[in-house]
DNA sequence: TACCAAATGTCAACTTTTTGTCTAATTTTT
DNA sequence: AAAAATTAGACAAAAAGTTGACATTTGGTA
């Protein structure tokens, strides 16, 4: 196995859960690990290391004795997690969920992440449901979903998260809107509005965030996924008289020059009447991009809701 | 089975239902158990242990009293209890096998690409949720969505169909999916199966049939959605103590070295016991590349289906 | 019926062990 | 200089152990 020991304490208290005094303590009185220092006695711990800490984490939340399992081996603890863990894992942390206030976003989000980091699917979609009842539609994407992705999106690019738990819960997210979106219907003469990413832009829950809202301002949305180039994009648009066409940005990165030349590309083949959106976080910093291009910029999802309605002022349904 | 005792108090009162109080008196005036002991003096008490005194625990809830039954051997108390307990475990068997009728997945590809054709999502949804119902969860998978994807994917190539189109399809058949794939539930002994897309393969049809194909089968299913790097694949199938990790492959084009690269660094990272299954149209293309990775080509959901099946026989729980 | 004794689960009191957190004094990093 | 890590030791709450008492129930018997 590979001895990547590279990890600080900082990251792997946040990803194992436990505290910094808790792992040196597990340490020092029961070798349940034993990572690399660096030259001036920093611990440095490898990705294995972070995994058993979890593992040995788990186990002493479903009951087990720290002192009798911290020098079992990988496949010991987990059929010892099997065994004596309940059923799943977020469900344990619930419980105090009767006490917390059912109506803050934050609250849902903190029993998200956590349902990330243990790579428990099915309790992540549960806490969606939930919210969804809780929250209400428009609140659950607002308040909910969309920070609780710009959260997973940053702990990932700290290290914090493994690429594995945000494509998790990608996928899961990405599962529940597409079944929200499947349920909306719009009215016969609604006015169109075409939702996707630009090419080199794979991220797309902005995008089923920003057509989900704009399906519930009563819009007709074609949704056509991410990285599409900008011809694509301006056929469909055109074929089907859209009004606008709106466009999510996350994590542009190195490539601000492809970023540019598509919406500019999308400007010329969609003429001057029809509106280009842009959101997402990052989006703020390409303004003179978004300008040349006529794009405007749309800062969060109760923006595009309120700039939506004052488009549809005119033709109404 | 194996006679480890490491359970402490805590996890056998909370797993048999009885008080500590009960356990220790139980142990004191009629031997029950006989758990081990740590050096400081506290009880360690085996599976079997834990299986006895639920045993006893429901021997004396029938009527029974502990002083009579606590020497008993684990078949006397089975017998008692079975003959004592009323309740009547009623075994929901599989439905019967009602012969479907025999309707042609061919008509159902040709409605939904002619929807594919018209950019018409609702009306692709609907043909997938008739030819569910008609064709069965298994036929769906197999011989409608997957030839359907193929098709779609040749006529991508052939450019007879725009890219839009196929991102549309692929949209609506992924959120299609997902519904079916959250909907499933797994045994709590199920083995476990790691099913995603290495990194460059975007994708990810064939991993979330595949998904489903194996949730079908009875395991219990990570899905973690495509373009996932071998470390992070390899991370938490160890993690999980995954039986098999799954990928689909599909237009590899360009690129079959990174392929390669990423194969047999999972094979390095996930040790020589764990299968790695590869499937996908274009698979059969990099057999050399499979081979020197000790990966199984898995030539249609049906093989995989069976291929399941024989791996499941073994691991008994 | 009234009474006694065995059976049984629970409690209290007190000791020991386990275990996470905290403080203090340094050292390193930023 | 502020923030973060390290070590060592102290500390307190929780968990577990032992012993003996206590309240109920159960069943037989005077």
């Amino acid at each position: 196995m590979n001895d990547d020991k590279i990890h600080p304490m900082r990251i792997v208290a946040r990803r194992t859960g436990l505290s910094s005094h808790a792992i040196r303590v597990w340490e020092r009185r029961y070798q349940a690990v034993e990572p690399a220092r660096t030259d001036t006695n920093r611990r440095l711990y490898s990705e294995a290391d972070i995994e058993r800490l979890a593992q040995l984490h788990q186990a002493t939340r479903a009951g087990h004795s720290i002192s009798q399992i911290a020098r079992f081996s990988r496949e010991e603890l987990a059929a010892l997690i099997a065994r004596d863990t309940p059923t799943a894992p977020a469900v344990s942390t619930a419980p105090p969920a009767t006490a917390a206030p059912p109506e803050d976003p934050a609250a849902y989000i903190e029993r998200a992440l956590s349902a990330v980091r243990q790579m428990d699917a099915k309790g992540l979609e549960a806490e969606l449901f939930r919210a969804e009842i809780d929250l209400g539609r428009n609140k659950l994407l607002a308040q909910m979903i969309a920070p609780l992705m710009q959260q997973i999106g940053s702990l990932w690019s700290d290290g914090d998260l493994r690429i594995a738990d945000e494509h998790m819960a990608t996928t899961v997210v990405r599962s529940f809107l597409g079944a929200l979106h499947s349920s909306a219907a719009a009215a016969p003469g609604a006015p169109v509005a075409v939702v996707t990413t630009p090419v080199g832009q794979w991220h797309e829950i902005g995008a089923l965030l920003a057509s989900l809202t704009a399906s519930a301002a009563g819009w007709r949305v074609i949704y056509l996924g991410p990285n599409l180039p900008a011809e694509e994009i301006a056929s469909v648009a055109l074929q089907h008289q859209a009004q606008i066409v709106a466009l999510s940005i996350v994590y542009c990165g190195d490539d601000a020059h492809q970023l540019s030349a598509e919406l500019n590309k999308l400007r010329r083949a969609l003429g001057d009447q029809m509106a280009i959106f842009v959101g997402g976080q990052t989006a703020r910093q390409y303004a003179s991009i978004m300008e040349r291009a006529a794009a405007e910029h749309i800062p969060s999802l109760e923006a595009l809701s309120t700039r939506l309605a004052t488009l549809n002022a005119t033709p109404a349904t």
